[in-house]
DNA sequence: CTACGTTTTGCACACGATGCAAACACGAAG
DNA sequence: CTTCGTGTTTGCATCGTGTGCAAAACGTAG
């Protein structure tokens, strides 16, 4: 059985209550009191039951953090750093995946509940249905950060990407190589997801600014903004007249497929075909040719995630806040760079 | 305040011990009261409170997973089958990172107790000394599951890797292709961590067996598996004479890397130098040359690996076991495959 | 010696659920 | 009609900590 404060009071001839005032730093113990009951926690290797803790106090020192896939780079960096912030202040993480599954996600949103092993959630939905965060969303029982969409109109705290702008400054950046065919990797087939729409919406935007005309066979659907799908996107692009000379991928993970398929068709990037990306994956600054790209700046996006979460957590009733994360283009081989 | 057994059994009318009953699918249970207070759950929206059952049953029903760092793809596509396997045997999953601390590490270890919020730790161990793992490491309170190593005479629950002979498979592939001046990155430059050393004994072996010389300045070390890493120990390697014509990196990151100053070099993969890799990650199947490497069957690993942890849990007192998981080179274009 | 402020203690209770064992109901067997 | 047994329901104690309150013990200054 594990040592208790009983056992520890027991040992230090004091009282239960002593040793609870040492441990959670009360101010009028004398010094020589406080130095007792140490010996007898050191003596006894004493650590505080964190799960009696939790049921008087109401707080795990957990956040849960949700995302599609932990092994997407950009969710495994984003994890990285929010362990790393939560850490900062105390806190430490369990990790969920929706794997891009509805009802999966639903189910996770309902289990954000303070009677579950953490104090709040933070949540990188796919569906960003606002009837479905009203049913199950955040309350002041269940803490609940959004992170990446930009619709949320003041509602929710959220953490979010100026989408539209990022997909403009990548599209802008395509047109001012003289570029005038330029494709679209990842719209939605079916579902109406908040980002691939924003992000369609700066495409088009910039095409419009541009007078270039948008070729609707241009605009490729990608299901999980995979590497795979991104290359049996490109695929696709590349059969149809007039080829594309340019491609907007909506993910750097996209985009090293539409590399790959462009390389394997026997052109190349960026004479051919220039490839531009989102998200500044590490593992675009390796590839060949190196990716261009619009990087979001995970480690201030977890920082300001984990931020709103903890304000959330300890003051429930505050006003829903936004922030928006600055974004910035990369410019490197894939577009001539 | 949340609804509590204690509201649901008043509004019911039933005693509390009764609605526990109901919720905890006791059977002797009659139809009629199961629907009275089946019906009360669901009127008041009861959920129960997982902290409360925890601190009574002793279970969380959470497990750690530490790791050097989340964002390696190794660790994240490792991460993401871990979650998967737990989640299948009702286990959910906090990640940590020892971000190549050993104070962290030893921290964390020690903090694998059952007075935390989980109730085992799976430990992807940077450090392995025995000492460390004898005084803090498992015991029936403290359920740990080592990854990766293969080297604790069946004192702890472990999945391993033969990492010898995976190297020695890595190296002989390159042997087979002909190649004469076959050099390796990543071995440690002052720590004796155990994979390293084992697949430097490895690479040795496979010289050794092929009748070739060991050139030590061929050795290169590599402190963190990392991409940059990669890429500097190859710069320092391309400087030698005579220049090695095949590279055996002890990571699929280190050996990304290296391609990449290889061609920054002016050479070519695999012409002028073949480069194989160790981990299988997704990012190896896509770059440019895509990447021989031994593969390590992350699922396996993880399915294993929490299957030992749960025993562990559930049979504190059981003999330790060890699994050796299976591995297989895949040849691919960095070796001209 | 008294008065007052500081430490320390004891006690009861709350947090929410569950293990244990006793109590209860009810039909069947004697 | 009692007894037994099976099946159902309940009361109580407990898991380990934290907190509020009141009182006791202690030390110091007046």
């Amino acid at each position: 059985m594990a040592v208790t404060l009983r056992d520890v009071a027991e040992r230090a001839q004091v009282s239960v209550r002593t040793v609870s005032n040492v441990v959670s730093g009360y101010e009028h113990v004398s010094p020589q009191m406080r130095e007792r009951v140490n010996r007898a926690i050191r003596d006894m290797d004493y650590r505080p039951n964190q799960v009696a803790r939790t049921l008087r106090t109401g707080r795990t020192g957990m956040l849960a953090l949700v995302v599609p896939e932990i092994d997407v780079p950009y969710f495994s960096e984003l994890a990285r750093e929010v362990i790393e912030a939560a850490s900062e202040v105390g806190y430490r993480v369990m990790i969920d995946q929706t794997g891009h599954d509805h009802d999966r996600e639903r189910e996770l949103l309902l289990g954000n509940d303070r009677s579950m092993l953490f104090d709040g959630m933070l949540f990188s939905p796919l569906v960003t249905k606002s009837e479905l965060l009203d049913m199950h969303g955040a309350t002041p029982e269940r803490p609940l950060v959004l992170l990446g969409e930009h619709e949320f109109d003041g509602r929710y705290d959220h953490v979010a990407i100026d989408n539209v702008q990022a997909a403009r400054d990548a599209v802008g950046h395509l047109v001012a190589l003289g570029r005038t065919r330029i494709a679209a990797i990842g719209t939605q087939p079916l579902e109406e997801y908040a980002t691939p729409l924003q992000r369609t919406a700066g495409y088009e935007r910039a095409l419009a600014d541009a007078g270039l005309d948008r070729d609707p066979r241009h605009s490729t659907p990608a299901a999980h903004y995979s590497r795979e799908d991104g290359y049996a996107a490109m695929r696709r692009l590349l059969e149809s007249t007039p080829r594309p000379d340019a491609v907007f991928c909506y993910s750097d993970l996209l985009a090293v497929g539409a590399v790959r398929a462009v390389f394997d068709a026997g052109l190349r990037v960026p004479q051919d075909v220039a490839v531009v990306g989102v998200d500044d994956i590490a593992e675009g600054r390796y590839s060949r040719p190196s990716l261009t790209t619009v990087s979001l700046d995970a480690p201030l996006i977890a920082r300001e995630a984990v931020r709103l979460l903890t304000r959330r957590i300890e003051h429930p009733e505050a006003a829903a806040e936004e922030v928006v994360a600055p974004h910035r283009l990369i410019v490197r081989e894939s577009t001539g760079g």
